[in-house]
DNA sequence: CGCTATTTTGACCCCTTTCAAGTGACGTGG
DNA sequence: CCACGTCACTTGAAAGGGGTCAAAATAGCG
């Protein structure tokens, strides 16, 4: 339950961001060196399972480096639902993601540094680059929606449709954050946070990922998923035009 | 399936408008006046079932005169998934809301106005006012809170804490549109469309709300809810701090 | 006063959950 | 090097919440 603070200054740390907002809209040199002088700040480390605090007040918003984090609830009776996934180049932020009952915490050890000036930067429209306020505003269109297909997962998806579909999601969103072997996920979640993302119990899950395997769609261990089969997974997850080139 | 425009210039639009982002923070004369000024269009008719289509590459945005809209998702195989409601004084976007597979339709007779300027005053900040973009951000987060329990609720929360959750949801977003006698719920959606919010049957739905009327909790019917006993319902819904001033 | 849309009801089935026990894979300490 | 505890993954059996189908009862409405 580490939460120290540590000095680097490395080479990039907003690779992965970069690389995500330019799949949104093709930036510019400025527009690269604009993102880099906004994440100068001090990297912080949260052991796995350890909450990311976040100060409201100070509208603070922060991007992933390393590790995977997750936004949720937690019910006092012990009921776990995670409503969204933060993924390395993503960011957190204080207002709406975190409230009376939301609150995000660390799925694996997660390194973050400070994305605060960014953030408003974009808000606030402190740069006048329009291919980066586009491509900014296109990522949030992208969170909006994949909100939205949470919610049609969870509502109207069985365990076996949302699971391809959770996984097909990710892929293409490790696509936007980095380069990636068609089909191969990285995917450092236990199955137990795996169900508390699909509305499932664990032994559920576990059930369903072996029909899956049995199908030959996802070959699914240790931290990493082989998507055997792109298009029958997509049909598998009652994806017509949903899983197109937008996504 | 009537989708005629008129031409109306009634004394105001934007009252629920008004109303709604003043619950987030004080406005000015001035900014109710910029309000106003934004929406001098035509009034759009939306018959009850038919879609409410924007055009994206505009951002085209509309407010929601009278009316209740939704936005979601059918597949193919005819289940159906709403993942949010619009009502009277809130808006609709292009961008994010629609895309592939999502789309926006009426669930009653719905009068919508043009919103595109003002929506796009918001996001570029056109206006100086402070405290003007300040209930704005304010609302556009509790939109995304709004979201992120729509999944919780799909997620963890059974049938019967997912209605009692939802009304409640419904009770204190209609007291920030307008006055509203406490507990008294206007609620023009058929069980088949309260369904499709909650991940229901339309058969469950029904054997729901009557345990929820057994329990005295709620009288629903005929376009009105009495939620009778506000306290034991946000118990029931699982609410321990959720439910509390700022929901 | 019929016609259509919505609400109810009953019976049956199955997808998921729950409970409980068992198997591995590691990592640590003796 | 092996015993031991922990954590994640499996498996089985039983119960339950919610779905489906189909038909009846209401409620609206022109």
């Amino acid at each position: 339950m580490k939460n120290q603070s540590e000095t680097h200054h490395e080479t990039r740390h907003t690779a992965s961001l970069e690389r995500m907002l330019s799949s949104f809209g093709p930036l510019g040199a400025d527009d690269i060196a604009y993102i880099r002088d906004c994440f100068t700040g001090v990297l912080q480390t949260h052991a796995a399972g350890s909450p990311v605090i976040l100060a409201p007040e100070r509208n603070e918003a922060r991007l992933v480096f390393k590790g995977w984090a997750a936004r949720g609830a937690m019910l006092e009776d012990g009921r776990r639902q995670i409503v969204g996934l933060n993924l390395p180049g993503e960011m957190i932020v204080a207002s709406g993601a975190v409230d009376t009952d939301m609150l995000v915490w660390a799925l694996t050890d997660v390194v973050t540094i400070d994305g605060t000036a960014f953030w408003t930067g974009m808000s606030e429209l402190r740069t006048q680059s329009p291919p980066l306020l586009e491509a900014w505003r296109h990522y949030r269109t992208a969170e909006r929606l994949r909100m939205a297909r949470q919610v049609i997962r969870l509502g109207r998806l069985n365990a076996y449709e949302r699971t391809a579909h959770l996984l097909l999601e990710l892929h293409e969103r490790q696509a936007r954050l980095g380069p990636v072997v068609a089909g191969v996920l990285h995917l450092p979640l236990t199955q137990d946070i795996l169900a508390d993302i699909l509305g499932l119990s664990a032994v559920h899950m576990n059930r369903t990922l072996q029909q899956l395997r049995r199908n030959a769609l996802v070959d699914y261990r240790a931290g990493r998923a082989v998507l055997q089969n792109l298009t029958s997974l997509a049909q598998a997850a009652n994806l017509s035009a949903d899983c197109g080139p937008s996504l």
